[in-house]
DNA sequence: ACGTCCGGCTAAATCGATGTAGCATTATTT
DNA sequence: AAATAATGCTACATCGATTTAGCCGGACGT
């Protein structure tokens, strides 16, 4: 149950080692090696089902063909599905994904940029926690090929793909206004990153520029790592503080889901009472009676685009002029549905 | 950036890389070294905060500290949430875990077997296909460790946790027969396979014991790999096929979801003019208008129990007399909801 | 006829960690 | 005092693939 090696398809093939190897990776020609030893070789290859040793491999070239995948949590349905992109487009590649996630947690985020590096993976799609900018650099430097996801450092010149945040929530936001909805209200999470940050910024300017007066009343941050409970009550708390509030809008998936059920729990009506936008499309969302507006991502361009980036990255990082920093922001689309419907 | 390797420490400390090798897997004692030089090496270590490289170890002992996790498919939330699990579970026994979707397709699952197998993962967690039991057995006899997860063979002898399936589909029956509903249906997946088996023969042995007339017309099986407009239409032409139908048992959480939408564009009213449970619990059921009842799967549980198996297989796997194969059930949930109460 | 070139291939070093076999040196036995 | 044992450490081969440097024999040039 070893496995065939290189030495096993040498010794039948009356040749050395070294020319098995040439011969394999396509430098026959190059490295000078006749028609017919190369056939041969290739031939006891295929009979063999020879599979290259990706340890030794990996050791003698640096090269592992795995790349890690950082995410805030992999069972919340944006990032599983993204992890699903990935997944297939790496395949594509040749290339296998490490995942882990960060729960938002700086400290585990480290963690698992500690594992992955010395796991040496070739590149690293990331959902950057609050402060791994320092982390990130630290990589670059090393030139290890990365791509930031769903949130960036604007200090930090670095490639990412994320969403049209300011966008979607303008656009959220502008929607819920011209519905006539004249009191609204953002739940979001309490961080400073630019996802959350251009989420608020769309809403406040969608606010503005439909002649609502904001403040900062209408906004709630809450910490991400609550359980389910706590997120009740505190939106709750939040919902009955405002007066006159007649629609909110839910920073992420997962707030919109709690806020579903803060808000029936106090036995307001969606769509009557108040308005409401998620942020995500989610099963949920769609069956949800009513159904709920919601601020829909790409997530296949964005999975597709992650991975192109990194292989483009990973195929030319020999020592080559230090290719421009791609910056995609790919455009959400607002699913309006009935809870925001008047 | 090359990283710190035992040479560097060696160097550092004036010893041959041997001796530190043994220090730091706490042979020094076994091996004879002195309290004095083994301090030292500690310490060097610390301080240069050397992490041995994976790969080279790896190829040397044939262990690479990762696990291999197949799953149907990553971005169903049972799936996703199960993996979070695993991943949380491996990373307090340092490993880490490549991941995979089969979409049900026995060629993608055998592919990444292939693959997996010559990253040289130490141990496999596998929901299997159909007709996936010879790569099983191939595996086995190559004393891989290894457990199947949500399915298994009957006729091979090996590590598994699954749920009992036949229970949980006896008592969402039972629960709608006791409810009053008069015409169950099933509807689920067009597979042989454990789960699939024990769901329908729970459902039919509920209708047995509650004088419920059986046969064919009540089983509905749909291919795994419908897109969601062609689940919406056979759902629709089933349902709309059985005279008096009053109530569904979708067996799988993507069917519930799919049944869901079915009835409701037929303009049925769920819960009143039809019962239904689904399988798996999910946001969607739980805060659904009316809320759906469900069989719900422990998976914290069954994520826990899957590496806790994997990992006393691993870590005495070496030549030991075959440690019988753990074959774990665990007992899911009803979750009973407004879906199915009368 | 002798040097040069080139086609065709291989020896050996290398990546980093492990582990067997064994070498000095000191301590103990008889 | 010679033989044996214990102590403390190291040389070297190994895992499998890659890659540099270079060997050997024949063709060619002058």
């Amino acid at each position: 149950m070893k496995g065939i090696s290189i030495k096993d398809i040498a010794k039948q093939a009356g040749v050395s080692p070294t020319t098995v190897s040439f011969v394999l990776n396509g430098k026959a020609k190059e490295k000078r090696i006749s028609e017919q030893v190369s056939k041969k070789i290739q031939k006891i290859a295929t009979r063999l089902k020879y599979k290259p040793n990706q340890l030794a491999r990996g050791l003698r070239t640096g090269k592992t063909k795995t790349i890690g995948l950082i995410v805030e949590d992999i069972a919340n349905n944006f990032f599983a599905t993204l992890a699903k992109v990935v997944e297939d487009e790496a395949d594509k590649h040749g290339y296998k994904v490490l995942y882990g996630s960060t729960e938002d947690n700086t400290e585990k985020a480290k963690g698992l940029l500690e594992v992955l590096k010395y796991r040496q993976v070739d590149g690293y799609i990331i959902t950057p926690t609050k402060n791994l900018d320092k982390e990130i650099e630290l990589l670059q430097s090393a030139a290890k090929p990365l791509v930031l996801v769903d949130r960036y450092f604007p200090h930090l010149n670095s490639h990412y793909v994320v969403l049209n945040n300011y966008q979607g929530a303008y656009e959220a936001t502008a929607h819920l206004a011209k519905q006539g909805y004249k009191k609204i209200a953002i739940v979001t999470i309490a961080s400073d990153q630019t996802q959350m940050k251009e989420r608020l910024d769309g809403f406040s300017a969608a606010l503005r520029d439909h002649k609502i007066p904001f403040n900062k009343s209408l906004v709630k941050r809450l910490p991400f790592d609550l359980d389910r409970e706590s997120f009740n009550n505190e939106m709750r708390k939040f919902l009955t503080s405002v007066k006159d509030l007649d629609a909110v809008f839910f920073a992420t998936n997962y707030l919109g889901i709690a806020g579903i059920e803060a808000i029936r729990s106090l036995g307001w009506e969606i769509g009557k009472q108040i308005g409401l936008v998620g942020f995500d499309d989610h099963d949920l969302f769609r069956l949800h009676s009513p159904s709920i507006t919601c601020v829909s991502q790409p997530i296949a361009a964005i999975g597709k685009s992650l991975v192109d980036i990194l292989m483009k990255e990973l195929n030319h990082s020999a020592g080559s002029p230090a290719s421009p920093q791609k910056q995609v922001v790919l455009e959400p689309e607002l699913i309006i549905r009935d809870s925001s419907r008047r």
